[in-house]
DNA sequence: GTTGATGCAAAGTATTTGCAGAGGG
DNA sequence: CCCTCTGCAAATACTTTGCATCAAC
């Protein structure tokens, strides 16, 4: 993330933070820069592995509070990908949808107009009200395919 | 759901159980018939309590353990639609996607072959191999639609 | 100094499992 | 009879919450 983008989001979550009369700490701090300078989606146990190198004494508890925070301030989006644990992704401005690999659990993020269409007339077409979807493709990315295929 | 497709599953689930020398009793047969008998979409729990209906004795672990060897005998499958707690569907021979009532949890399904032409597109384009996929349309059902726009 | 935040441990949910006794084949 | 199944309760996995203490403002 450049670091233009990386002051908005500190503004937004700053702004959210200050209008709900809460507190800016050391701990919310750690965590959401860690959130924020990482262009993964990571879990809640994955992201207190990162933010505990920083300060071993941060609680998990704090960084799932922290991370319904910045879901509260649309900062980021909680996601099931088919695991257990919900995996927590950045905000952005465009809708996508996603490539989930079964063997590495990359996520990689996709648009296409042509399918939103579709979806809009199925949904037309049964005079359901959509409000919001969800489309994830599982499978194997194109490292792991390869690893497949040599019998890795 | 027709009374040869009730038996074409029925002969599905016992030949699966006499294959792995399980046996057949009398709470699996209350479970599964109840599954069967019900063209929804049902968590554990509700399919718990109808066929503690019938049977007051049968326990929750029993319905769980009967789902899945349900679903290893590929006559149900588990799904997730953004609740806590997991829905069983009744396979069909036809892939198909569903359309989530958020107001009454009515689950619609739907086939739509485009969608899938572009989705493929979609991994040939990332080189993806795509192994199965997943797309959930949110929103509020014609009655839902209409009970809100009378405020109710 | 107030009031919200933290860390811990305990509680909460949904699901799975160990085990002793029951019951199919 | 053997071996699986059942019901119960305990265990598990992830997440949330209560509470005493701590730290922003």
């Amino acid at each position: 993330m450049t670091q233009d983008l990386f002051k908005e989001k500190w503004a937004i979550y700053e702004q959210h933070i200050s209008q709900k009369g809460l507190k800016s700490t050391r701990q919310r701090d750690v965590i959401v820069e860690e959130f924020f300078g990482e262009h993964e989606h990571l879990t809640v146990e994955e992201l207190w592995q990162r933010v505990r190198k920083i300060d071993s004494k941060i609680g998990y508890a704090t960084v799932y509070r922290t991370l319904k925070l910045l879901s509260e301030s649309g900062l980021a989006h909680k996601r099931q990908f088919g695991e257990a644990q919900a995996r927590f992704e950045h905000a952005t401005d465009h809708h996508h949808d996603h490539l989930i690999c079964m063997s590495c659990h990359q996520i990689i993020e996709f648009e296409n107009d042509e399918i939103e269409t579709l979806q809009e007339r199925v949904c037309k077409k049964h005079k359901f009200q959509l409000v919001h979807h969800k489309m994830e493709l599982y499978g194997y990315c194109e490292k792991c395919s390869a690893k497949k295929g040599r019998g890795i």
